[in-house]
DNA sequence: TGTTGGGGCTGGACTAGTCCAAAAGGGGAG
DNA sequence: CTCCCCTTTTGGACTAGTCCAGCCCCAACA
């Protein structure tokens, strides 16, 4: 059992883990170009590439489609518990949150938004997809699915804004319980596309189905967060 | 914006993807090796590496150190707000757990655990840790970190026994409340080689502070699961 | 001043190999 | 029949390139 030299891919991974650690690339920063690097490491740009993609799934560093490999940023602390809407729980963080909406329609369900919901099979559903950025960057995808019984007409309001907030405004309806499912995998490509990063990569699918306050099922999300943007938090009482 | 061709690795993950679904590749299965797959997709090892890494990122397929890729089982349900033990969150499921001891000693502790445990500094702590297996795969790697003032001894036992009930039986002590963190990322060294996989893999690490029917912190776990062996359910009452 | 069109740079995707060490499997000795 | 050794196979790690498309910025033109 010697101490057996470690792998060129290591070395690296170390490199770089020292020196954003040390502070000395800070969060949000470029790297060099993978050439310059691969240079820089005295390897190729292949072994390189794998070095990078072990730090991305760390979680340190991130890519961005055909602009380069950038510092992680801190992540969101995100306690599934606290009902509290994405805005507030980002700007709680000292983060700046922003949301856009990429399409939003009446649409006849999927069986799992069917199953999830408890509709019947071929029933129509509100589907909203939008995309959700802290300080700037992409780190969400969503797609909610409303029961249209509970949100008529839902689609002529502005939604950026919270959904909470429209249903309680509009609709009178709070959340009440909630039942949550999270699954670290990869964006398929729908979702790959919308983050603007590479199909595959890794990935937290969040699936939650939502109550109202007399205990009806209103809402289900599909969220595909970017899977280093988030750490989640849970205080039990009991 | 035509209908471009898609990537090699999307072709092959797609194939294999099918495979997979239609039942022809049942869950456990070995996959046919590097060097025939990728003469079978006429590409070379390298692309098929890279197709079978995205597989690996969403969970379909996992490798075993130099033994060969191999379809992935269902995942476990585990849902960290029902206070039941491995070993009977497994059987629950029709799945065979098993645990193996892989040293227990009384250390110094680490900044990190004297933080969780909320001791001072230079503080003396028992280490135990485990793997874990499901199905004869290995699936978790833990760290428990046991506060020595309440355990004292502890480490004459059977450590492959659930800690949960020594502490009940040999020290009247049950857990209370709990805090949980999450955060998806990969395997140090340590945990891949414990789990005899390559470091770096992707992971989900859940970081756990126990307190018992008084309140107090009594231990911490350092859990590191193989990303494809659960989802975390979670039902929250209100 | 505002817009546009290059061209250089950068990441994305892929090819065609090599060398090594561990695992698997088969055959022979005891 | 069992055990051990040796060969073959397989994955792990890496080299040395090529071709392509999107990004970015600057310069030239309207």
């Amino acid at each position: 059992m010697r101490d057996e030299a470690p792998r060129a891919v290591t070395i690296i991974c170390r490199a770089l883990q020292e020196q954003i650690d040390r502070g000395l690339l800070p969060s949000g920063s470029k790297l060099p170009a993978e050439r310059k690097l691969s240079e820089l490491f005295d390897t190729t740009r292949i072994t390189l590439r794998e070095a990078l993609g072990q730090l991305e799934a760390q979680g340190l560093v991130y890519r961005e489609e055909r602009r380069g490999w950038f510092v992680s940023p801190q992540r969101v602390s995100y306690n599934p518990l606290v009902r509290t809407h994405f805005h507030a729980m980002v700007a709680e963080q000292g983060r700046v949150p922003a949301t856009e909406v990429l399409s939003a329609r009446l649409m006849p369900a999927s069986a799992q938004v069917c199953q999830l919901l408890e509709l019947p099979a071929l029933s129509s559903v509100y589907q909203v997809c939008r995309a959700r950025r802290i300080d700037g960057r992409l780190v969400l995808y969503v797609e909610h699915y409303l029961n249209p019984a509970y949100f008529p007409g839902i689609l002529e309001f502005d939604l950026t804004r919270s959904l909470t907030d429209l249903y309680a405004s509009e609709y009178g309806i709070r959340y009440g319980r909630v039942r949550f499912d999270m699954v670290p995998t990869a964006l398929h490509a729908e979702a790959a596309a919308s983050l603007r990063v590479a199909p595959g990569s890794p990935a937290l699918r969040v699936t939650r189905v939502n109550r109202d306050q007399h205990g009806r099922i209103i809402d289900c999300d599909l969220e595909f967060w970017r899977h280093d943007a988030i750490h989640v938090s849970v205080e039990v009482p009991q």
